[in-house]
DNA sequence: AAGTGTGAATTGATTCACAGCC
DNA sequence: GGCTGTGAATCAATTCACACTT
């Protein structure tokens, strides 16, 4: 799973929303703006929550942490929805993001249209390989290494993407720290280890299809079982 | 985060392993193969939790749930471990991958080392693009779309991994249930129906994003009400 | 009548703390 | 003496169910 033990224990930030619905506040926002854009004005807890895979009463709690900006007998307005989740998310701020390591996945990564959209923007690719500097990947130089504290610097990066082997992962990251970053999104097949204050969350792909193999296999299990 | 919601209420499958546990699994797993690489023969659990991102005690009562395969006084035998944990995890077997959309994500995944090591074997990616057939990725053909079902039934695929737009994704989703895939991993930024019984996970680049810029912001909001 | 917002109840996960074993 | 395995205690997340609003 993704990594969390970031937070000195069990506080609640400012504006006090729990992890759990942070975590789901993206897949409403998202929904929330296909609605819109095919015209839908009001929605129900119901109906959102159906399009977003989770039961209505979680929605409504998960939306009651952000205030209360639904009509009784009437439902939610999408496009003030949209805002209000968005500033939540701090979506209306623009976030630079550095990509570090443009392998096939960070060449994906930098090509992956789903950023721009939502606030983030990709200002920089860095890799280790000389083969690469100066290759053009989506509208980006690939730079060297050695540049990544002047590029963090120079760009107001405050996101950090690892798509480096699992070897290079750590010294990647604490060069990443040690520039003043504070967040990082770690595909590394490894736990990165990070100061206090500094947030790290983890996308493992071969994690995810053990996860659903485990599962799987109990079905196997199960049926195996039964007379 | 990760979609669930999967299995009927609070049934904790035959083994009785918690959802908790089993995504903190293939991690522990991963530590104790590089430690096991690396020759060191047994491991306390403070030293496995330590590189593992986890606190000791959740540790060992996550490898409770597996049994009791640690020596009191002195630790658990790294090979030992690593056959349980891989068999709960159902890594003896090997399971049939399919690539659906072969963009540059589906690229990146069919090329990703990760998975054959794991058990998990890519046996055909298929994309709906006519100008790609017959195109050459990571030693397989890509096929058309019109292919899935007959793919599926020969190649004896169980996982079926979609990488489409999201567009796409529910029609390619819906096929690959139709064909007997009971376990998806979804890179598509929506939330796919399926029937019950079919397992889904969803990896979500933007949604982790944005979940580290929801933590950032709450950082500068924070220094922001110091005195 | 329809549907939000929320206390109270429940279920699940984590942490504590220590008895038991090597 | 050191370290596992686990009940008991705590903390977090989910679900229930209904008062309240439009």
């Amino acid at each position: 799973m993704t990594s969390r033990e970031v937070r000195p224990t069990g506080v609640r930030g400012v504006r006090g929303i729990p992890d759990a619905t942070v975590a789901r506040l993206p897949v409403y926002h998202r929904v929330l703006c296909s609605l819109g854009e095919r015209g839908v004005a009001t929605v129900s807890s119901e109906e959102l929550a159906a399009s977003s895979g989770v039961n209505s009463a979680k929605l409504r709690k998960d939306l009651s942490h952000l205030g209360s900006y639904g009509t009784r007998g009437v439902g939610y307005d999408v496009s003030e929805l949209i805002e209000h989740i968005g500033r939540s998310l701090g979506l209306t701020q623009d976030w630079a993001v550095v990509i570090v390591g443009v392998g096939n996945l960070g060449h994906a990564l930098a090509n992956y249209g789903g950023f721009r959209t939502r606030g983030f923007r990709v200002v920089a690719l860095v890799d280790a390989d000389p083969a690469r500097f100066g290759e053009h990947v989506a509208d980006l130089d690939i730079h060297p290494l050695a540049d990544l504290e002047r590029l963090v610097a120079d760009l107001g990066v405050s996101i950090g993407v690892v798509a480096t082997p699992a070897s290079a992962a750590q010294d990647v990251c604490d060069r990443l720290v040690a520039s003043g970053v504070t967040s990082i999104l770690n595909f590394a097949p490894l736990v990165l280890s990070v100061p206090l204050g500094v947030g790290v969350r983890k996308v493992d792909l071969a994690t995810e299809l053990q996860i659903l193999a485990f599962h799987e296999q109990r079905k196997s299990d199960l049926v195996a079982v039964l007379p």
